[in-house]
DNA sequence: TGACTTCATGCCAGCGCTGGCATAACTATA
DNA sequence: TATAGTTATGCCAGCGCTGGCATGAAGTCA
């Protein structure tokens, strides 16, 4: 009898094209609509045979909570927004899928909101999406996460917010940083293991954070081997290809070229074989390459790219699993600030070998 | 004065923490809800004087219109989404950029929706998506595109969805359509003007509609040259690098190998070059590969890749275009379904030759 | 058995905004 | 000057849902 009931107003909701409300459901069910909600709530006090008839007037209907007004009348959006700068693909990819999985896990929708981190109205364009978008939390990552007056108006925004960047930042309560110092130093310990002494580097734009820690992870791992760059094979880049190329040119084209290079990220670093095959200097044998991103095309390239691996979608599922819980409400009340690292990892591939015997001692 | 008034009112609201509202506005202005929310939405029949005052206190105080309360009121949310398999991030992440950037300029937000399109539960996955978000209109990508049902049942929904894929598909009232079938024509033409004749195709998933169209065009343009591939170099990868190399070693491991091969994408071309490397086959001088996708990687291979780029960007921006037109809205209601077509092109790098000597007749 | 607690449920207000209609102010026409 | 037509503004309901409180039912203790 109540199945016919319910196919019957599901029929005819369906003719209206209308969408089943909470009311449709309290109706179908013979209960009234708070009622209803705490069932959909998982709110104690329903008797559990009231609760077992609401949820099967939920299934037989199809009934799927309107997201916007419950938004409206709980202060609670479901929803997190991601803010990343303009991709960059393989980074803003990677994280998205990590902190949609724990979206999806627990019923929330992701908004996402590329953005150029230069632009002179960068505080105001994310101010503005955070504010008409209502999100739950958002989570901001590098470079846009480093510009300080974001940081700070966001801070007073109420938001619970989690920034992704190579270093701790100030005014975010969390922060998830993956230590690229220490991937940079990494590089540097394994250059050094296999031999090498005149090296090259390609930063990444030195204005940005990144650029700049793993440089100095670099340069001060290899000064603990007693090992310094010549000015000019310490170049910088802009983490394109073509700058890739382009420094590669100057180191691999002088006389004195190093028998190392470690460049910032593998978008440079293909630049760097590139213009090794053109110069016909085989990589390994007579070049090592490193690159930074460990990129989907790192394993692709010939020969396979040894790059640094960052667990970007972990780092992901990590921000957003704190959003998700309490500790982001709780810090960005308490003021307590919470921070989490990551560690890199040095994947070697077939780009790195012992440096060739001339080049020794 | 008001000006000190506001200020005034702007630190108090700030102090807070509460949300600046259209009643603040309001009374601000010294005008009703109704009039400030005229003016919001820009309707007529508000005095210019009015209009003014109002837009400077929005100003002011810098009001942001809460979209969830006005979504709720206005049935539009002032959101779209994009439902995509779990990328393939070179496509995802293109066809973000080209929707966000239109969303950008009308002020709307995107929710993106990655998912698993063989799940068995996809179709329940995606409805409940745009029920709960109620987005105002839903851009989908293949191969989600492609289920018949999950079309089908977006179809009696009412929310305006543009597919794209590559061919028409039923149920969709408007349609993107990449030609994929004339881009495996082109390559076709390609290595014919090039004098190949032994021929090796890699295709993806057969199950997939972007996998046939390639192959179909492809095979039946050789067809017009009287040109067959053999029964074992048509072979069957399942778009990844891995499958890429497997196929390559079956196609260039044998005695007959043929001069020319298609993969159809770019990673699984990308295996093909990594097998050459391996056996020592020159590209292009002794093999030729094409691709498909033009994926960021295509251009840092060495040799450069030549492949087939498709306007992602573009198609992207175009779907998010017509959903915030009124084309769609009409389309949905009308039941009329439009249709747009991208012509992809060839883009010619260095892995393609003329067939080696000893190869032509 | 009455006073008191716990559980189960319902009623009502209100989240911030827009839409429909009513009203008020002004303009043009006879 | 009266009448209709136009423009400008305000009032109120209600979008679908949740939170606070009130109420009713059931169980506990002295």
């Amino acid at each position: 009898m109540r199945r016919l009931e319910v196919d019957g107003s599901l029929a005819e909701l369906a003719d209206n094209a209308s969408v089943v409300t909470i009311n449709d459901v309290a109706a179908a069910a013979g209960v009234s609509i708070r009622t209803a909600s705490r069932v959909l709530n998982a709110s104690p006090n329903v008797n559990s045979k009231t609760r077992a008839r609401v949820q099967k007037v939920i299934r037989d209907l199809s009934y799927v909570p309107n997201l916007r007004a419950r938004a409206l009348a709980s202060k609670r959006s479901f929803m997190l927004g991601l803010v990343h700068d303009d991709p960059n693909a393989e980074i803003a990819d990677q994280m998205q899928r990590g902190i949609f999985g724990e979206c999806a896990k627990q019923g929330y929708e992701l908004l996402v909101h590329p953005c150029d981190y230069k632009s002179p109205t960068i505080v105001d364009n994310v101010m503005t999406f955070v504010r008409r978008a209502q999100v739950d939390g958002l989570i901001i990552i590098a470079p846009v996460s480093e510009n300080a007056l974001l940081a700070k108006a966001l801070g007073t925004n109420g938001t619970p917010v989690v920034g992704v960047a190579s270093a701790a930042l100030d005014h975010f309560g969390l922060m998830i940083v993956s230590r690229e110092r220490e991937a940079g130093a990494l590089i540097a310990d394994h250059f050094v293991e296999l031999g090498h002494k005149d090296i090259g580097f390609i930063s990444g734009p030195r204005a940005l954070r990144a650029a700049t820690e793993r440089r100095q992870g670099f340069v001060s791992a290899l000064g603990l081997h007693n090992l310094r760059m010549r000015h000019e094979h310490d170049l910088e880049g802009d983490w394109s290809f073509e700058s890739g190329v382009s420094c590669a040119r100057k180191l691999l084209g002088g006389r004195k070229r190093p028998t190392a290079v470690f460049a910032s990220n593998d978008r440079m670093a293909a630049g760097v074989l590139k213009v090794a095959a053109e110069l016909k200097i085989r990589v390994p044998k007579g070049l090592s390459v490193v690159g930074f991103d460990d990129s989907y095309f790192a394993q692709v390239l010939t020969p396979a790219l040894t790059t640094i691996n960052r667990p970007i979608a972990q780092i992901g599922e990590r921000a957003a699993q704190w959003l998700l819980s309490d500790k982001a409400s709780m810090a960005s009340a308490g003021g307590e600030s919470l921070l989490k690292y990551f560690d890199l990892k040095l994947t070697i591939r077939e780009s790195t070998a012992p440096a060739p015997r001339s080049a020794r001692p």
